[in-house]
DNA sequence: CAATCATATACCGATATCGGAATATGTCAA
DNA sequence: TTGACATATTCCGATATCGGTATATGATTG
């Protein structure tokens, strides 16, 4: 076993920075390839073969509009992550860090109070 | 030129099912690794390297005690991948569907009444 | 129809991974 | 001190990746 598609997952698949700035500039709207292509200064191959394991975890839509083809992004694909990191979130925030000491200090005079525990 | 290390980021230390599971264990508190073994089912060697790579991208800590080494979650390492995803929110959410129907909206005016642009 | 433009695919070599198994390191207990 | 326990490290083979380069596919223009 190696490890697991870049295509398994949406987790996969946005660990890559290249794709993740694919996507970033896809918030902007539609874009042909080669506008991509220009903005990342990457070789076209690199980015249709980014394109595609993006496309393959559904996190972009493609449209055909004559020779070129027009990207846009779907950002349901992310929304795993979003949920799953999101559980964290109070990990780093000041205002839980605040409830955190809160909840440390009730939990303190309880023990002082002595009893079961 | 290869994927990138798994310890190059925290994207690409979590895009493994496994170290997701081991930082939601660790939700709990501290923990021993044999009480992942445990939990997780997976040898006590895989544990630990899923462990050093969390452990190399700050996403644990590690405490001495004993014979037994307990690990604490570090959930600041988290926080590129919450605030990266946090930008595309608004595109799953409801919400802001209805914002975007109503921007689009406006575009449309905007264009009807000509132009440049 | 030929030439050109836009994009996708195929092939290559290098590399870092993953699980499994064996083993090393280090601590406690009898 | 010997043995049991807890954890980390090393070695293995298989595999999927990434960038680069060459080429294929397909649409448009002259």
């Amino acid at each position: 076993m190696a490890r697991a598609a870049t295509t398994a997952d949406a987790f996969n698949a946005v660990a890559e920075p290249r794709r993740r700035q694919i996507l970033d500039l896809l918030v902007g709207g539609e874009r042909p390839v080669n506008d991509l292509v220009a903005q990342l200064g990457l070789a076209q191959p690199q980015v249709s073969k980014h394109l595609r394991v993006l496309r393959e975890v559904g996190a972009v839509d493609v449209r055909e509009d004559g020779r070129r083809r027009l990207y846009r992004l779907n950002g349901k694909a992310l929304k795993p992550i979003h949920d799953w990191v999101h559980e964290y979130e109070r990990l780093w925030s000041e205002r839980f860090d605040e409830l955190d000491a809160v909840l440390k200090g009730l939990e303190q005079k309880e023990e002082d109070d002595g009893s079961d525990e």
